[in-house]
DNA sequence: GTGAAAGCGCTAACAA
DNA sequence: TTGTTAGCGCTTTCAC
């Protein structure tokens, strides 16, 4: 199984090398004979070029790391297809890893990329979607990210990363703007930690919105966890526990709502007669839960087009914005309705 | 933002190239002081070796390809992230590609990662999982392992690729056995497609299962299609409507199974007082689901071990078993209940 | 239009 | 222990 190259094909078709090349690349004029003799050895021998050789003197590598948290989290899973069918159309590849919210590990994958010389890296999640970033690690991405350009979805201050972010104000003002629309004044905030800046956001958002309306604030209404289902769960269990509950609850993303729903079902109340669920990010659970999930949408697509035009241009040091927001759409589905009369 | 390179470093320390990859790789004595030397300024520069040269010399590249149908479908998910960490742990990196169905794609995709060198593919679903493998497909295969080695996950008669499968004979029995046990007799089989290898093997376990049984096998109750929510749900309606309606279904997958679900709850029936319900994969969605959902699970974390293990020591041209089987197993929830008293 | 030769960044064999 | 050298497979001047 010893590789064959193009020095092999040179000999057998009688030609150099360099002629080998200018068949492959296509960049040069070579004699129609001696090509078709050339690309009939590359048929027969099913010959592909050593991509590592060739970005060796290449030096633009065309390809693009993306560090996810954790892609068997729909949210990622959605937005890395969309990278990756984006790079293919522009011809560029991309390398997943998945940094399982290890700090650590996402450092060695971003050092692992930068060393099969990744033109670009795109973080998905992870530690540059902290609302406060942390000294010791900006220090280290500075370090990285002057060998390799960062493309994050959260922020990075004090480090010169592009951010692709979804605008998490609009997000919250599409929710509250539908739920305040049908009536409903008490609504509760579940799932999230408020160290991450799109949640904080959403909260700051959430505050703004009900002051506008002269709604009252209420700290019991706003419990944040993590962005799972059991945070939902334990979360909806609590608020039913200590009161008051709400008539609309807002949860961090789908998974969050699939537990709020079971702690509603559980408790004997009915959604959206009773209470009304609504999330973020639009994924397929949306359409699986019963009743199907108002949720927010990203345009997934737009969303990995964004990335990775700003990765390559990145990578090809062109200039861009440093920083760009994806507009947010409200999918309305059958989990939130009015307000019952006589409430709120 | 030039490359730095160990020739930057070497100049700088003073010594040869040889001895910078020398204390780069570890593989060799150096002298403590010069050693020291080289590492401080490998420090000062933030430098990682090119890994594109390295595997140039290296031969063997150590990245696993892996051409995954579609990430965003949670089994494929989880067995990639199960495949990472399995990779991670051995020194291997993996790189990831979603076909997304598309032969055409799936064959361009293992050209592209046969460019880059990687040791072996790993195919997850897509063509491999034929029950009848084309012979156009079969032949283009064989072109490319003879370039480099294919594990997949279901088979490809004609060619030497390793498979790694789930044992769907072993899988169905489980299924069956409980359901049977608990005093089903008219069980329905929802979902995918029977030129797919695992979908043909489990129908084929189905029949014989109640052949031992002495329970009749009714055409009616056998009804494929996609490995979605929407077939689930398609299917059960048409089970509805033309009856007879059976006291137990088992998905295809857990997304079928949410369809199923969700046409059983809009029937006015309950699950799993009146139908029993249970399915494969074991995602996480069984647990979102309400009410929880029976499914067959496939010890995702070994499932990957294996499957990397193979691809590595086909990578190294190691010697392994042409066909291994993982043993699934029942994890029992809600959905599934004894029948109910007159029935069956 | 084509070939010879240099070089991309690294490792390994061989001397010293 | 260390440096010199050759070579991995390809692209790209530079002559002709």
């Amino acid at each position: 199984m010893k590789n064959i190259t193009i020095y092999d094909i040179a000999r057998e078709a009688g030609v150099s090398a360099a002629t080998v090349s200018r068949v492959l690349t296509n960049n040069a004029n070579v004699r129609p004979e001696k090509k078709q003799k050339v690309q009939a050895l590359i048929e027969k021998y099913n010959f592909r070029p050593n991509a590592m050789a060739r970005s060796l003197t290449d030096t633009r590598s065309r390809v693009i790391g993306i560090i996810a948290a954790d892609v068997r989290n729909s949210y990622y899973s959605k937005v890395f297809v969309a990278c990756e069918m984006a790079a293919r159309e522009r011809g560029y590849m991309v390398i997943l890893c998945n940094s399982l919210g290890e700090t650590d590990l996402e450092l060695m994958q971003l050092e692992t990329l930068y060393e099969q010389r990744v033109g670009a890296v795109i973080q998905l999640g992870g530690r540059a979607d902290d609302l406060v970033s942390d000294t010791e690690y900006v220090e280290t991405i500075n370090q990285m990210t002057s060998n390799v350009p960062l493309v994050v979805t959260g922020k990075l201050d004090g480090t010169v990363c592009r951010q692709v972010q979804i605008d998490a104000g609009k997000a919250i003002d599409l929710l509250m703007d539908h739920l305040i629309g049908l009536g409903h004044k008490e609504i509760a905030l579940i799932g999230g930690r408020k160290d991450v800046l799109s949640t904080f956001e959403k909260l700051q958002g959430y505050r703004r919105i009900l002051k506008e309306h002269h709604l009252d604030y209420r700290e019991e209404y706003v419990r944040d966890g993590g962005y799972d289902y059991e945070t939902g769960y334990r979360q909806m269990n609590e608020l039913f526990a200590c009161g008051p509950v709400p008539t609309a609850v807002i949860a961090i993303n789908d998974y969050a709502a699939a537990g709020v729903m079971r702690s509603i079902v559980e408790h004997g109340l009915r959604i959206p007669e009773d209470i009304s669920v609504a999330s973020y990010d639009n994924t397929s659970l949306t359409e699986l839960l019963n009743p199907r999930l108002t949720s927010v949408d990203y345009h997934y697509e737009k969303f990995g087009e964004k990335l990775i035009e700003t990765a390559i241009a990145a990578a090809e040091g062109i200039e861009v914005p440093q920083l760009q927001l994806i507009a947010p759409e409200l999918i309305v589905r059958e989990s939130t309705a009015a307000v019952k009369n006589g409430q709120g």
